[in-house]
DNA sequence: CCTTATTATTTACGCGCGTCAAAAATATAT
DNA sequence: ATATATTTTTGACGCGCGTAAATAATAAGG
């Protein structure tokens, strides 16, 4: 049983209820004040500062959930990535959240954790979030397709990292070929013939042009094209390109002497297993292999020795998909044509190679 | 196998508005849907099978702002970790997700990104989500503590990885202890003495405690400390550790040849250094030092070689932590007392050390 | 000064669901 | 069978805010 106090004396101590107490203490409408907090340069300047010293005074800040049952369109952005356990990803869902932020949005973040359920579970939620934009990094060959075509006709969603061919308002990533031919014209160039280590069935498409991208670019240099598959499922890259390279090495099934490898996260397990069995990797005198690889990973700085690799424009992927986003939500969730925007590379040459 | 099990139920293609539609549809009052949505097993069986059948055929979901709206208390739970691109609390999160999503509560997943400003601002956000309870991994010292208290005092938190003492219905994490005594008994047991490798001026608790640790364990042993302090600040452990250790070992001031790092992240930044300087590392036949240290980072495994550590029991830490929030949501936001649960650490002999 | 355009206020309704109390229906025990 | 306990239904109100239309106030311009 509360009795509510009713005090004759305004105190900026009270706890103000709802909008409609913080309008009579500003002395201002409530349709207006909930102009301000939709959009704070809708209302006069004059009539914006008086909001916003009241602001500071009382600390009011408006129940989220009214808000978002009556308004149309949320401002809540759902940020979904395959797999938050990759530096990667949490790097680029970092800048993305900033932005979002700095947008006037509220960035909620998923991760699918390599499950295609999880994945759609995430979507079913963001769905009933009604959020204004989403911004999708599927998992890939995994994904549920139709799942998320039909989650994309109804929440305006851009694609990035990886694509699907027609899915979302527009696809915003890197460019494969750009990544595999820096590495290999690189590598070609100053040591033996690349070979290209990948997983034999891997769950992301990009893993796929990139091999097709190695294979042209062997084939424009009229080089003997090898392939090294390995065997593994799941996200646990490092693991799987470590078991692959200790079986590879070990019976001594290595094409040549220079490898690169489709991902750092790969190449990490790759310079583990190296280290295991003693064999110097680099470009040094007394090195017997050459590793390189692509994505230029948070760690790839970190590793014995440090990783060659291509690197994304991190920035450029994050800033575009955010910003194609806030275009796609401002001309009310379509756009004319589904754009597909891809980054170059940059060459990043360390020690391995 | 996760086929969609459409055989037998047919799919009405109308969409339904509310729950009354859908209570209609059911041939059930709305307040008795209501409370199967709130607790599915508040209603009798017969009437749970009933509306679940309908729930199949009619893919109904509450609107959760109107639901939100009105419940005194959520189902959302608040997950903060101080930063998310360290994959110890990306991994650590998965494993909250998994436990909150399985007892019916829908969890958002926060990274203060390292930085107070940020971890402020989702505790504000938060508050405004009033969630069911809030898990909380703060930053540490820079962490701003009144600010924390008075979020505390307003919303049922429990503290993991890192102790604010007496903030919090609870603390979960490791005991520190537990990790150093483990490592420098082993290390000093079938080696030289370690040095204690750490930043000078660490922002996580746990790196005091460790200090503290090392020096009572060699007290007991009856050997001679040696604290290695390494300038840096910030998130960059591995960065930092590398530029520290490149600048203690060119200019050969090692006291000891066992360095025991602070935390994984360190330590990948000195192996990176050691290797760059040509160090080699290792309890095997022609290693100069050996380097161990404390989390068992998911790198750790594919360090070159890879490290020797003690592991956190991530599991039963994510798993003490998720029941206790459970129990102080259950206790309706109050707990008796403030416990403060640690658990042992486990030590993971690898090629380090 | 008056006219006109812009901005704010008043009034009122609706969103979808939680929740309550009293009545009705159903299950369980005696 | 009847009495009692449990569950469901009925009907109604309220939550806090978005939003719309008509009106009033204010700013801008000549």
């Amino acid at each position: 049983m509360s009795s509510k106090a009713v005090s004759g004396t305004t105190m900026s101590q009270e706890k103000i209820r709802n909008m409609d107490e913080f309008a009579a203490l500003c002395g201002i409408s409530r349709p207006t004040i909930s102009k301000y907090f939709n959009d704070p340069n809708s209302v006069r300047p004059s009539t914006r500062d008086r909001i916003e010293a009241a602001l500071k005074e009382y600390d009011y800040r408006p129940n989220i959930y009214a808000m978002n049952q009556n308004r149309r369109l949320t401002k809540n952005i759902g940020i979904v990535v395959p797999y938050l356990a990759d530096p990667f990803f949490a790097e680029i869902a970092r800048v993305i959240e900033r932005r979002c932020i700095d947008a006037g949005f509220t960035p909620t973040l998923f991760s699918s954790h390599g499950e295609p359920g999880q994945e759609t579970a995430i979507l079913d939620t963001l769905r009933s979030l009604r959020p204004a934009g989403v911004l999708l990094a599927p998992l890939g060959r995994a994904s549920d397709r139709k799942h998320i075509e039909e989650f994309c006709r109804d929440v305006p969603t851009i694609l990035f990292d990886s694509n699907i061919e027609g899915v979302g308002a527009a696809f915003v990533g890197s460019d494969n070929f750009s990544f595999v031919s820096q590495t290999v014209e690189y590598l070609s160039r100053t040591g033996s013939t690349p070979s290209f280590f990948e997983m034999r069935d891997p769950a992301n498409p990009n893993a796929n042009k990139r091999r097709h991208a190695y294979l042209e670019m062997m084939r424009r240099l009229n080089l003997e094209p090898h392939l090294i598959k390995i065997d593994g499922s799941g996200w646990g890259f490092e693991e799987i390109g470590r078991n692959g390279a200790l079986k590879v090495l070990k019976q001594d099934l290595l094409p040549t002497d220079t490898v690169l490898c489709s991902n750092d996260r790969l190449a990490i397990g790759v310079l583990s297993a190296c280290h295991e069995l003693g064999i110097r990797v680099g470009r040094e005198e007394g090195c017997t292999i050459r590793i390189a690889s692509h994505d230029d990973h948070p760690y790839s700085r970190f590793t014995c020795p440090s990783l060659t690799t291509a690197a994304h424009d991190y920035e450029a992927v994050s800033d575009h998909a955010v910003e194609t986003l806030f275009r796609l939500i401002e001309a009310g969730g379509r756009l004319e044509t589904r754009e597909e925007t891809l980054f170059e590379a940059r060459l990043i040459m360390r020690a391995s190679a």
